[in-house]
DNA sequence: CTGAAAGCGCTAACAC
DNA sequence: GTGTTAGCGCTTTCAG
């Protein structure tokens, strides 16, 4: 391996302008600059990370902590987060919370801040302060950050739980549904209601919907229904309402994963989609562009999502750099209705679509 | 931030001792030892990873390189692999190249040793010895390698071509079927058939699907139909086959993503999936457990091939540290059938299930 | 078993 | 614009 002092010798200048030249600073005249190049090339040299890190203080290595990636919402999070940090140059660790929010806290907390030069966290029942006890001063943006206002330590993007379950229901109205249920509230919400918007996507969304279907349909009686945001609950769940002679016409789920088990579990009792019940999700994930029948849901617009997170993220290091206070900004991300065949009907569709 | 050297104060230790400690040699008296530990954690301690690779010359950085996380073969392979060496405290880099080979290079010549110890490498269609021009001298895992045997110059991982689709085209004999279309395979391929095993993985399904249908059925005549390996090409193939008049009643699709796409075309023009046609996919992804109907499959034992991914790399990591000439290892991962309602019928399954 | 000294390869600060 | 100097924080000799 040549190093950059071999480059320097080589082309006759010494290792700093070397160094400039190479990260093409303008204040090296273009000709040094040329001859450098040419002897970086020539030398096939290649720049020791490691040592620019341990020297300069960052890495252009960014974490992602993300429950799992066999979840596509997660997938096409990181996915496009990815694609929009290699843009810039930088790279992107990825580690596996497993859902586990002890798990999730230990991982930040070895995020040492030499190796990585931020975090976004995705997750599941941390707030911000918790997160903020483990992340010491580095800096952290959250994915649909659940901390109560005055914890919003952070800055955050956040999914379009209001515009989105509004749409949604409005959308299932517009097809003539008369019972909607709300499928994949936390039992705690079912039982009372929410309080707040607090602490949890779910109790979130659980709200939203709440609040547009008393908007719409004037009452919201009787409409929640207990899930995890899983395919194997939305399966048992499907089942159970079958069971209890299934009350609803319709079925808001707060989650793809969970649609697509409740159609699952519907099909296997019989109950056609949408002709008896019509379903919904919410993500836009791929698998909802092919099943049968496809998936009405609200498509969440991953790229802006991504593009967002990196320049917040860059804001944050900017300040940093100034030593600014930094306050919180809160981003919420576009959605849009895909509406599908689980709502409209098998001949409304042409086919494979993510449009 | 403190720093070793405080941490060695605070001990009454020198920097080296210290070192010594927090990295659990056992050259180091045991309570000596507790008192550096003490004194890290009291001083809240962390290493800084960019001046340990500087000296050191490792990162316990790993890289994987795939097209895409969306799909989710590519999904659960970045999951697990992510898992394995979280075990044995490494990291995980991931890099996308969009199905693109040239960008693949890119990445492969981008990744400095300094950055990262080892490459695990998803080829989408470089050869072993393309990706090696750029790697240069890095340690390389490839997955699905399809180099010639002659220029097979690293470790690789395989899945189950042969056995798996053997198994698959057995199973289909067993339900009955007679005509089979294999499903996935290139144009050039399906024109001329396959002069050897070589170069794409499409190429060697293919060709052990056709060696299976010999064996089995004595014949393996028009059995190639020409699909890329997405949900999209599934369905636009399976509008072809059904606008042909649907000369198979099974199509043994090379791939889940196609498998799906096919099932999805079949619905389309009211095609009944096993009835008329059964479908089987390859992979095991987890969207086969909740379509309807859900997937017959291979499922690729994803765990054991990052297990088997991870002490390959040790493996060569070894090697290289003793400058033992390494000669490259090739392990065919296990995998097993997921016999579900696509084959077996929409009776034959309770629910979902991955087993 | 522990300590002293050297240096990994780079960039930042400053002098010219 | 360019060169000189120093040192980031750690690990690795090697001496005791």
């Amino acid at each position: 391996m040549a190093t950059l002092k071999e480059v320097a010798k080589a082309a006759g200048v010494s290792p700093s302008t070397a160094s400039a030249a190479l990260r093409g600073l303008n204040i090296v005249k273009p000709d040094t600059t040329h001859k450098v190049i040419d002897a970086a090339s020539k030398l096939n040299y290649h720049i020791n990370l490691s040592a620019r890190a341990l020297r300069s203080g960052h890495t252009n290595i960014f974490t992602l902590i993300i429950p799992d990636l066999e979840n596509d919402f997660y997938a096409k999070l990181a996915n496009s987060l990815a694609d929009a940090l290699f843009i810039d140059g930088c790279r992107l660790i990825i580690q596996i919370s497993q859902y586990d929010s002890g798990k999730e806290l230990e991982l930040v907390k070895q995020q040492s801040s030499s190796l990585c030069d931020g975090l976004f966290i995705c997750s599941t029942s941390n707030t911000a302060t918790t997160i903020q006890g483990a992340a010491g001063d580095r800096p952290v943006l959250l994915f649909d950050d659940m901390s109560a206002p005055e914890e919003e330590c952070y800055d955050s993007i956040n999914t379009t739980s209001q515009g989105g379950m509004y749409a949604l229901i409005h959308h299932l109205q517009q097809c003539g549904r008369k019972r909607i249920g709300i499928v994949g509230v936390n039992e705690l919400a079912a039982k009372n209601g929410p309080r707040y918007l607090g602490l949890t996507l779910r109790k979130r969304r659980y709200a939203y919907a709440l609040a547009a279907l008393e908007q719409l349909y004037g009452s919201s009686e009787g409409s929640a229904i207990n899930a995890d945001w899983s395919v194997e609950s939305g399966i048992t769940t499907a089942h159970e309402l079958v069971r209890q002679g299934m009350p609803f016409d319709a079925l808001c789920c707060m989650n793809d994963q969970l649609a697509f088990g409740i159609m699952r579990g519907l099909a296997e009792t019989g109950v056609n989609v949408p002709d008896d019940v019509a379903v919904t999700g919410f993500d836009g994930v791929n698998a909802g562009g092919f099943t049968t029948p496809t998936l009405t849901t609200m498509a969440i617009d991953f790229a802006g999502m991504a593009h967002s997170a990196v320049s917040m993220m860059r804001r944050q290091l900017e300040l940093r750099e100034s030593s600014s206070p930094m306050i919180p900004q809160h981003v919420i991300v576009g959605s849009r209705l895909l509406a599908r065949e689980s709502t409209l009907g098998r001949t409304a569709s042409t086919g494979f679509t993510t449009r």
